[in-house]
DNA sequence: CTAGTTCTAGAACGATCGTTTTACTATATA
DNA sequence: TATATAGTAAAACGATCGTTCTAGAACTAG
């Protein structure tokens, strides 16, 4: 009954999250969200009832479409090494494809921690349980690659949520420099598969 | 020859940096600034020329005022790790300290990076500057906590570049993380000086 | 074909933004 | 004390913000 909506949902949501990741929520403005979108204001806020719930709409879908692809490749790995090697490694390429110049760098997430999160409940919620599933995943990975007694020689190793930390700590530094200073963002990664390869020695990569 | 100034610019500078540094340059606005500060945006705009004038002061003044005096630490201490760890007790302690609701929390220019950096050259070589000056700070320090000879009896143990990354990455997410949650701020400072202890066993602290 | 419903185009709204102007006050110098 | 100069107060400015209103176009169900 009625008209049928002439846009698609989800390519319509996937550009205004390409312009918060850029931008974020204060910084992109509805005219700009009209012209990254191809659609009017009338029809978004008819489908999205305001620039918050197109907001909302692009983080769910980042989420979904950028973030959970990369974690599930930590849980699903071999047990070994190499999936710990392959998130930091894809991160690289990303960070590295992802900035001819100025478009979405880094992470829409991370930007958020930093700005909308501190004053906003529900952004800094889903901004905490970003950081958990990341957590968890590279928690997940790291006891999957440890072998059964002791990892390292050393009398003094970290604890695994030590680890945990130093590796949930470069990635997110990662994306936050990402917005700086591209070659530093990669060196960071680098760091990490760096990290990975002196507590896991016997990988063969 | 004429009126004199009524107000403190230090003083004015400093509550618009506070301000700053909670809501950022464009969440700041100017009727925000003028009750932080006191002064009417008259002689705001008179002594700082424009809003973003009044920025580049409080950016100056927290590079003077908050970033350098922690990290002379890493560049005075004595010739031991001690300096590394007095470090990230510091922050630790301001990370504890500084934030018993939304006051300003982690740091202006973190904030920056994956905010106004991202789009407005001035504010990423300022925020690219303190990257560096924080990176070779660690490096300082960690060169100067170092023995002589291999310091750890790993064989394959992290080059300086490389644990100079970790140090830096665990500071800059630690003020990342601490606008979305405390305790997990200073559980990464913590992580990073159980790292250094790691590196620096002989430390008597 | 008609009636009813949904979507869209575009103008208009009030609020707020940073900035400027106007008028007045206060002070240092001559 | 006169005068030039600089600081302050408050109103007003144009621009832009997110949102809503008004019309009309497009389509489905009966």
């Amino acid at each position: 009954m009625g008209r049928m909506q002439t846009f698609d949902s989800g390519v319509v949501v996937q550009a205004a999250r390409n312009l918060f990741w850029d931008k974020g929520f204060d910084g992109a403005s509805l005219a700009e969200l009209e012209a990254a979108t191809g659609v009017g204001r009338s029809s978004l806020y008819h489908a999205f009832g305001s620039k918050r719930g197109l907001f909302d709409a692009a983080v769910t879908d980042y989420l979904e479409t950028v973030i959970r692809p990369r974690l599930a490749g930590l849980r699903a790995g071999p047990r070994d090494s190499s999936a710990l090697l392959e998130y930091f490694a894809g991160l690289a390429r990303a960070t590295v494809t992802q900035a001819p110049d100025s478009a979405q760098t880094g992470c829409l997430l991370v930007n958020c921690a930093a700005g909308l999160a501190a004053h906003d409940e529900p952004t800094r919620a889903v901004v905490e349980g970003y950081r958990i599933e990341l957590t968890d995943a590279l928690r997940h990975a790291l006891e999957s690659a440890a072998a059964p007694s002791s990892s390292s020689s050393s009398s003094a190793a970290e604890s695994v949520d030590e680890r945990v930390r130093t590796l949930a700590s470069l990635s997110l530094s990662a994306m936050l420099v990402a917005r700086v200073n591209r070659d530093e963002a990669i060196a960071l990664l680098n760091t990490a598969s760096n990290q990975v390869r002196i507590w896991f020695p016997d990988a063969t990569d």
